[in-house]
RNA sequence: GCACCCGUAGCUCAGCUGGAUAGAGCGUUGCCCUCCGAAGGCAAAGGCCACAGGUUCGAAUCCUGUCGGGUGCGCCA
């Protein structure tokens, strides 16, 4: 339980005094009642709205009843001062040995410090990446893969089950097409002059090695044979060897799924049937037309036909959307609906992380799943912005010849594994972001890989010198003979529950990239201090005792700059190269 | 035309789901350092949170409208 936890659970107690006591009545609402650090540190070290929130349920003012919560907590143990400030907040001051308490849990809780049960074992389903496997992934897929697999880690931490899901869009023209063009390869290896790739295939040289191995095992027997002989033969080989190639990109991320969905699969076992019945029993599946798109030139021709549609109006969509082409295939909606009503059978949360190009098509599937479950799962659809590519601030061009993009390997490859993934969460993933080959790699405040990594790197080295200082790891140290100055420090680190519960609750991992920042700042802040005063080094020549304190102190900081690191996929450095 | 996302310091962005005097980095300015505890440090200036209403003890945050930017919008995937 973290520590702002914990006095939240004491504020209740108290609050239940005043209730028994007649102060506040007890159906008064205390949801919106919190326990938080204040934002200014100098109004204390907790701060509470109590006496605001609940001031017009007890039927008076809120400082007047900030006056009587005030004595009660003053009597808590570890309660050194109670304030009452501004509008009625009440500001509580701990003792110092509450921090230095809260130091030696980082120490003996390491990686299980921080970890909440919040999510108190509910299922969650995160649904990320989902690139068609038709190529390797490109610098577009990244993004959504560390932010998926990033808030996948998170909801983990805070006490949620996870399941890892990838969508394979395997039943739609395009993977068609990837037959198609790996039958060109097949031909072409046998011996064939097959000239440029035609326009609207794909061209990629990845298809070379699958066509070889066609060749291989099948010789000549479909090169001139008609189309629907080797299609779906090229087609699932296609795919299969689509999606080797991107679990190897992804594992280059360190990120591994639990599990790969088959669009064509779910077509096959009669899901998408069931969905729509489902849906059609409810009287949200009709037979109807659409609109005339208003997108559409005014010389443009336009057929209005019948089609299989769902009432998505009904949740607030702008249209009702088709399940059934006129010629009674599915649509990818369709088939979309059907797949969340199938991972909602083993989740209570959904959660989908998409291009913002997908934006218009959030509305209709959050309905479906709505109507399909009676409201029991909620889904968020996380939209995430694209990454734009430069080197040394020149924009990177990418030709419009298709095949001829910046491949996921390629980046990683360049720049490393971490140092994608931390700058993947370097903004709001809704919010486009600015990747820079070369200032990703730079060693400077500016970058803040780098910054984090380096404090992390330089308590490492602490650790490494230590002997030298004659401190003793093995001995117990005295952390009363840490200052207000450096309690400072762990009272940040303190904050790591409560920004790991905010940010799963949000499903913003983004947040823990900057929290690393903050801390990392502050922890080189007292650092450099070193510098102009010697005596504030962490490790002094002649006093080991002392020595011994800051080290624990610095190895704390490292434990969270450590966990938040690993909530990202992100490996710490134990030195700088 | 419609939907979604966004509008916060000169620039790039945070802002903990409604809290107190709105914060970082870059850039600018001024001091200090050139020490391998290296890959700089300290500090200052800089704001009508796009605009106008509303909700309430309290709004950058929630609701409505306007303006501006981005993305998308056929039975494609």
């Amino acid at each position: 339980m973290s520590l702002y936890a914990q006095y939240a659970a004491l504020l209740d107690g108290v609050l239940d005094d005043l209730v028994s006591e007649g102060e506040v009545p007890p159906e008064a609402d205390r949801k919106n009642v919190t326990v938080e650090p204040p934002r200014d540190p100098s109004h204390g070290d907790l701060a509470t709205n109590a006496a605001m929130v609940l001031a017009k349920a007890a039927g008076t003012n809120p400082r007047t009843l900030a006056e009587a919560i005030k004595p009660k907590l003053q009597a808590l143990p570890p309660v050194t001062s109670v304030e009452i400030a501004g509008p009625g907040f009440i500001n509580i001051r701990l003792n110092a040995d509450a921090w230095r308490d809260e130091l030696r849990t980082i120490l003996r809780e390491g990686d299980e410090y921080g970890l909440s049960s919040i999510g108190a074992n509910e299922r969650v389903n995160v649904e990320y990446v989902s690139a068609n496997p038709t190529g390797p992934l490109h610098m577009g897929h990244c993004r959504g893969a560390v932010v998926g697999d990033s808030l996948a880690r998170l909801l983990e931490a805070a006490g949620f089950r996870v399941t890892k899901e990838y969508y394979v869009n395997d039943a739609g023209a395009q993977v068609d097409t990837l037959a198609r063009s790996l039958h060109l390869r097949y031909r072409e290896k046998l011996g064939e002059d097959i000239g440029e790739i035609p326009e609207g295939y794909y061209p990629g040289d990845y298809l070379k090695p699958v066509g070889a191995i066609l060749a291989a095992e099948y010789g000549a027997r479909y090169a001139a044979a008609p189309e629907g002989e080797w299609l779906p033969i090229f087609r699932d080989a296609a795919i299969k060897a689509m999606l080797d190639l991107i679990r190897y990109d992804l594992g280059l991320l360190s990120i591994h799924h639990d599990k790969f969905a088959s669009e064509a699969g779910l077509q096959r076992t009669g899901a998408v049937d069931k969905a729509m019945e489902v849906l059609r029993d409810k009287g949200l599946v009709y037979e109807g037309m659409l609109e005339r798109p208003k997108s559409l030139d005014p010389h443009d021709e336009w057929e209005p036909v019948e089609l299989t549609l769902f009432r998505s109006t009904e949740f607030g969509d702008d249209q009702d959307r088709p399940m059934k082409k006129s010629d009674g295939s599915w649509t990818y909606f369709g088939s979309d609906a059907a797949y969340h009503w199938e991972k909602a059978q083993n989740a209570d949360h959904l959660v989908n992380i998409w291009g913002a190009d997908h934006a218009g098509t959030v509305k209709r599937v959050q309905s479906a799943v709505r109507a399909l479950t009676d409201g029991r799962v909620d889904l968020d659809v996380k939209l995430v912005q694209m990454v734009r590519l430069f080197r040394g601030g020149e924009p990177v061009k990418m030709s419009k010849r298709a095949g001829d993009f910046v491949t996921l390997a390629d980046v990683v490859n360049e720049v490393g594994k971490d140092v994608v993934r931390f700058m993947m969460l370097t903004k709001r993933a809704d919010t486009p972001l600015d990747f820079d080959f070369m200032k990703v790699v730079e060693a400077s405040k500016d970058n803040p890989v780098f910054y984090v990594q380096y404090a992390h790197a330089r308590i490492s080295s602490l650790k490494r010198k230590a002997g030298d200082a004659g401190v003793d790891l093995g001995v117990q140290a005295d952390l009363s003979l840490l200052d207000e100055e450096e309690l400072a420090l762990v009272k940040r680190a303190a904050q790591y529950p409560r920004v790991l519960e905010g940010a799963a609750m949000a499903h913003e991992p983004h947040r823990i990239a900057f929290f690393l920042y903050d801390l990392a700042a502050e922890f080189h802040a007292l650092w450099n201090r070193g510098n102009d005063d010697p005596t504030r080094r962490f490790l002094l020549e002649n006093n080991p005792q002392l020595s011994r304190a800051r080290l624990e102190l610095a190895l704390g900081i490292a434990q969270i700059i450590r966990s938040g690191l690993g909530l990202m996929g992100v490996a710490a450095t134990e030195e700088m190269r």
